[in-house]
DNA sequence: AATGAATGAGGGTTCATTCAT
DNA sequence: GATGAATGAACCCTCATTCAT
C-alpha cells in the first residue's frame, strides 16, 4: 500500500465525483474504479479498504485545508480577523467544489460509525484552532473572560457546518461565501439589537 | 396499516433502545420485533418500511417536542425568553433520554438519503419557530435589524446540534442542561469583550 | 438455526450431489440452493456458514455410521468377525453411493485446515472403535501382546481408506466390498506365505 | 521457461517454507516470491504456473527419493528386508524436515483435483515399485500366492502414509522412525497372536 | 534475465420484506 | 390481527498472472 503514487489523487478525486453523483450507499468500489480509470484491484494497493479510501479522502481534502489554515492565520493578529478568515476559507473551499461540499455535508455523514470516529478525528485541529484563536482572544481582552471556550468552539463550528449544509440542500443557488460576514458580525456581536 | 394500535408506540420504543444499544446499522427489524415482543410480520402491519419506523420514531420524538414549544412559546412574550425557553427544552428533552440522545445524535444521522429527508421535513417546524421568534424580536427591537433570519436561525439550530452532539460523544458526563445559559448568551451578546 | 426441519437433509443431499459433479471449488452455495430447491438465503436457516455445511454433511454421513457400528460390533464376540464387519460396512456404505464416495474420498480433502479438523474430530470414534475392538482381542488372546495398538489402528484406517479412494480414482469400476474379505486377511494374518 | 536455473531449486524451497508455516491457502505467489529473494514475475520465468511450482516441488521431493529407492532396493535379495527399507527411508525422509512431512501430508492435500492427479502420478513408480517387491516375493514363496497385489500394496501404502500423516498432526512429538519396524511386522505377520 | 505495478474475475452472506397459515 | 419461515438481490476484496520497462 502505497500513498502518494500518480494515481493516489486520481483513485480519491474519482471517489469524491463517484459518491456526489451516486450517493454513499451506491459508490461501489467497482464504479469508483472505472471512475479514476483504473482496474478494482488497483484501488486496494493504495488504499488498504474502501473505509480507508473514504478516511483518505477527506484527510485529504479538510487535513490539508487545516493545516493551510494553521499557517496563515499565524500571519494575523486581531482575533476578529483570524475568525473571519477561517469561516470564510470554510466556505471558499467547499463553494469551489460543489461535490466536495456534496461529499462532506451530506453523504459522508452516513458513513458507519468506525469511520465516522476517523472522521472526527480529522476535525480535532480544527477544534484546536478554534480553542486557540479563543484563547488568544481572551488573553488580548478581546473575548469575553466570561466565555466557556469548548461551548463557544461548538457554536462556531455549528452555525458554520449547519449553513454549508442548508446551502448544500438547497441547491447550493445562492453566494455561500458571502455569508461569511454576516455569520461572523452574528458570532462576535450576537443578535442583539444596539451592538454599539 | 394501522397507526395508534397498542403496538404502535411499543415498537418505536423498542426501535430507540435497539438502535441505542446496537447502533443504526445493527438495528435489524427482527431485532427490533424480538425487543418489542411482536413477530416480524407484526411491524408490517403499523409501518409500512423500515424507513417509515424510524421517520415516525424521529417525528413522535421531535414532532411532539416541536408542537409542545409552540403551544409554551406562546406564553412567552420577550425574544430573548423565547429563545433560551426552546433552547433549554431543547437540551432537556435530550438529557432526559439518554437512549433518544444516542438515536438522534447519533445513529439516525448515517440512515440513507431519503430517510434524511423525512427526517429534515419533520425540522422543518423547528425552523419556522425559530423564524417567528427571530422575526418578532426584529418587530419589537430587540434583534438587530441587520440580522439576515434565515441565517440566524442555522447559526442557532446549528449550535444547539452541535452541542448536543459533543455532550453525546462525551458520553454524556456533564450536565448538558446548564450549558443552554451560556449559549443562550453568546448567542443574544456575541462572544465580544464588554457587551453592555 | 434449527437443524432437522424437513429441508435440512434435503439441503445436505444436495451439497453431495453438487459437490460430486461439480467438484468442490466449483460447489457455490446458490448452486447447492438450485439444487435442493430453496433459496441461497433458507440455507443460512439451517446452516451457520458453508463450512458448517459441509461439516454438517459428514457428521450426518459419516457419524451416523459409526453410531450404527457401535451398536451392531456389541453383537459380535470375536475381534476377527467384529474388524470383518466394520471393514465391510464402511466398503457397503460407500459402495452404495457414488456422489458421497467421491465427496468424502476426494473432494472434502480439498477443504480448508478448519473444516479438516473437523473431519478429524468425527473421525475419532471409528478410531477409538477400533482402539477397543483390538484391546479386546488383546484380552482374548486373539491379537499378539506385542502389538502397538494406536499404530495398528492406523495400519486398518489407513489400508480401508487408500482401497476406497483407489477406487474412486478408478472410477468406482470393480466390486469394492469384495476386497473386504481379502483386504480382512492380511491385515489379520499378514502378506506372509504359510500362514498356519 | 527454463528448469534448473540457479533460482529453480531457490524457489522449490522457499515454496516449501512458506506452505508449511503459513498452509496452503496462505502460500500466495507474492509470498514465495519474497521469500525466495526473486520477483513475482521470475517465477513465471521457472514455472508455467502455481500448480506448475507445486507439481514440481513434489516431484522434486518424492520422485528422487523413489529413484534412489529404486537403485538402492536392487542391493537386497530378501523382499522382507526391501519393504523395510522402503518404510524406513519414507519414514527417514519425512522425518528429517518437520516442513517438508507438513507440506506433504497436509497441505497439498488440499490441493484442487488437477494438481492432486498430477501429485499421483508421481506416486505411480511408487506402487510400481511395491508391485515389483511383492511379485518378486511372490515367485520367491516368501509372499502368499493368494494376495491382491494390487491390494497389498494399497495396504502397504495406505498404512505408511496414514501413519506419518498422523505423525504430523500429533506435531512430530514421537520417533517416527522407530514405528518402521513394528509396522513392518504387522504388514509382514499381521496382528494376528502365534504368528510362528 | 528480471522486475513489480497493474489487472479483473468470482462468491459467501445479510436482512428487509412477503404471505400462507 | 398475528406469525415467522422463506425469499433473493447485492458487493467488497484477493491474488494468480501479465507485460512494459
Amino acid at each position: 500500500m502505497k500513498k502518494r503514487g500518480p494515481k493516489y489523487n486520481q483513485i480519491i478525486d474519482a471517489a469524491v465525483t463517484v459518491i456526489a453523483e451516486n450517493g454513499y450507499h451506491a459508490a461501489q468500489v467497482s464504479k469508483i474504479a472505472k471512475q479514476a480509470g483504473v482496474a478494482d484491484g488497483t484501488i486496494y494497493l493504495y488504499f488498504a479498504n474502501k473505509d480507508d479510501l473514504l478516511i483518505s479522502l477527506f484527510q485529504e481534502k479538510m487535513g490539508e485545508f487545516i493545516k493551510k489554515m494553521e499557517v496563515e492565520l499565524k500571519e494575523i493578529k486581531s482575533m476578529e480577523q483570524k475568525l473571519f478568515l477561517l469561516i470564510q476559507s470554510h466556505f471558499q473551499l467547499l463553494a469551489k467544489s460543489e461535490h466536495l461540499a456534496i461529499v462532506t455535508q451530506l453523504e459522508l455523514r452516513q458513513a458507519n460509525k468506525r469511520l465516522r470516529e476517523s472522521i472526527a478525528e480529522v476535525l480535532k485541529p480544527y477544534f484546536l484552532l478554534l480553542h486557540a484563536i479563543l484563547r488568544e482572544g481572551m488573553e488580548a481582552h478581546t473575548v469575553s473572560a466570561d466565555i466557556d471556550i469548548r461551548l463557544a468552539s461548538q457554536m462556531i463550528f455549528g452555525s458554520v457546518d449547519e449553513t454549508v449544509t442548508n446551502w448544500v440542500i438547497n441547491n447550493q443557488k445562492y453566494d455561500l461565501v458571502a455569508l461569511a460576514k454576516p455569520l461572523h458580525e452574528m458570532l462576535i456581536y450576537g443578535m442583539k439589537m444596539n451592538k454599539s
